[in-house]
DNA sequence: GAGAACAATGCATGCGTATTCATCACGTGC
DNA sequence: GCACGTGATGAATACGCATGCATTGTTCTC
């Protein structure tokens, strides 16, 4: 049997029913004028077709696909797929849907964004990836609203919504300042990724506030990945005349995870005991039993949120807003990969696991 | 500025280029018969006005959407995400993309299908969720391909790849005999899904073959999900009168791992010498540090170009494949978290790192 | 009871593209 | 020089549905 036998259209329920094509498309359009009679008319004639509506051809009068874009650079990332399951299921409840777009990690996404175009789609989220400002501006002349999520593009006029990274990266400075650190050492991501450079700037920033020479913070740039970060903290300590660090600061969750594995599988170190470590994001695994992970949250029910909010997906004729960038402030988390200094009352991520804006779904 | 304000169609390049309309689809249809100078003509204007077809409307007289749904139940366990990546890569390569609709673990995606069909997808894949045989018939009767991913529904004729399961599960309990277990306990997971069922089968069965009696098979049964196996896992232990077992089996590698986080930090046991533990799956997660878990590989890479393959997307015509289910068989990875017996010589996953067929991209 | 407001319905048209068909220009072979 | 094949092109139409408009029947108001 060939394919594309037997769709039935409306026009054939129409038939079936003894009512006009307008009718069928009126009862499986909400809120339009049609008699309670007539829609069950419709839909029993429908049942026995097996007919479903066309989106697709719907789309064409209507201008809308139901239809959300995600560009992701990053699905290695556990931090990500959480981002991608969360937005999936919260459009899905909005009846849009989600179509994914992989970019290989830290690339532009331009070609992407040109697929994205062709398939009409209602909005735009782009996650870990670059992007042009000639693209932005290609979706904001055909109006389709496109919005950065964890991040952001320097003289962009596209809105964007993150976390204060560079506010997160003075947290986990502060931190380390108090538990006694003297000697830093960083992994970082993506060199292009604004997240991973804000996050170092704060955090470079807050030591220096506090006197620590720049000499004193080791930085070694790794793939952001897990295994990156593994290989990247293998290398902090290659060189022996370096004066060992007291801290790691890694860019991001995943990132400690393969910092810490590596520190203590292959160097035998003890953590926090012979080295403080702290990650960013707190995803669900970093609060696993082997790591423990101190971090600073982003409140990430909070960022999707507020990025549907600007997509404003219920309201096409609004038009687009200009760039909104409005930060987020992320929590430090308290675990056990940083000693929680004597006499300090911190909140801990166990306390307040009830009230935690977690990655978790729903 | 409204949205959809100066989206320009092909007549407005076609005026621009001085040519048809036809001219312009001729242009951006690949094969089709037109002059390389008109060619170019369309391109230039179209570069002006920043025109790019609308696939939508294409789709519309094609029939064709170049959209993959991807049904996906569990995208906690990093499997799914893996596999997820892994489909929309292969699928962009071609020129498709993945739409993704997210069902609740173990759930019926009845209702997901209903929401599949009106987006015209060329094709369907179904993974970590139950299906009806009247949805996979309705998915026939429009001509529209379904494959199940990593499962299979008795009596139905729909297509599916997967894994040979219980010869998988056989495979564990012939590692865990060789290593002289004489106790067992089972962690299990979805009890509807077939994937899980089918591993218990072939553990069970292959345990029994050489006379283990089935009270000395413990079945504890948890959401399959690494809190789940961590709880599941203290539940094995609860009863003290019950005999420990010697050698746990968890239905799937991110259970395993929770599994063995709740063994060592909340019962202290050490794995291998007091438990061993094996999973199922051979995620990337598995192979890290902590864990070295002893596994059975799902050849995720040949079961991904079986699935497009059986999905035929290339060739519409040709009408749907009747019920393929060719189960591929996995091959037992030995890591550290089963002590590899006295004598043999199997191979470790060290060894075939080079020409693994894993989860990892590319 | 007359007129108005309103709900329900059908007709006709438009959405943006692919494709069929007819036409035309051009070159080939005899 | 003529018939013919070939490649390029445009006009017209179809794809499946939503919606503006006109029409009809019904209820409400004073």
């Amino acid at each position: 049997m060939a394919r594309h036998s037997n769709r039935s259209t409306s026009f054939d329920v129409a038939a079936l029913a003894g009512v006009s094509q307008s009718a069928v498309s009126r009862a499986f359009t909400p809120g339009s004028s049609i008699a309670e009679e007539t829609r069950q008319k419709v839909y029993e004639a429908a049942r026995k077709l097996n007919y479903v509506p066309n989106s697709i051809a719907s789309s064409l009068t209507t201008k809308r696909t139901n239809i959300v874009a995600l560009i992701i650079g990053n699905m290695a990332n556990p931090f990500y797929s959480h981002v991608l399951h969360a937005f999936s299921q919260k459009l899905q409840e909005q009846g849009r849907q989600v179509l994914i777009f992989t970019v290989d990690p830290g690339a532009e996404s331009d070609e992407a964004i040109l697929h994205v175009l062709k398939y009409q789609v209602d909005g735009v989220i782009l996650t870990a990836a670059q992007l042009s400002t000639r693209m932005t501006s290609m979706c904001h002349d055909r109006g389709i609203p496109i919005v950065l999520f964890n991040r952001y593009i320097p003289g962009s006029d596209a809105s964007g919504v993150r976390c204060d990274n560079a506010a997160g990266g003075r947290l986990i400075a502060e931190a380390f300042l108090a538990a006694g650190a003297k000697n830093f050492a960083m992994i970082t991501g993506d060199p292009k990724g604004s997240t991973s450079q804000d996050r170092v700037r704060g955090f470079v920033e807050r030591l220096q506030e506090e006197g620590v020479r720049r000499s004193d913070i080791t930085e070694v740039g790794g793939q952001s990945s897990y295994e990156g970060a593994f290989n990247a903290a293998l290398g902090i300590f290659r060189d022996k005349d370096r004066s060992r660090p007291e801290a790691l600061f890694a860019i991001n969750d995943i990132m400690a995870m393969g910092a810490i594995d590596a520190l203590r599988y292959r160097l035998g170190l003890r953590i926090p005991e012979d080295l403080m470590v702290a990650g960013f994001d707190d995803i669900p695994e970093g609060r696993r039993a082997p790591y423990q992970l101190t971090t600073v949250r982003q409140p990430i029910n909070q960022m999707i949120d507020a990025t549907l909010s600007i997509l404003n997906l219920d309201d096409p004729s609004s038009g687009i807003e200009p760039g909104i960038d409005q930060p987020i402030s992320g929590r430090l988390i308290w675990r056990n990969t940083i000693p929680v200094p004597a006499g300090h009352r911190w909140e801990t991520g166990k306390e307040e696991a009830a009230r935690a804006d977690t990655g978790s779904s729903k």
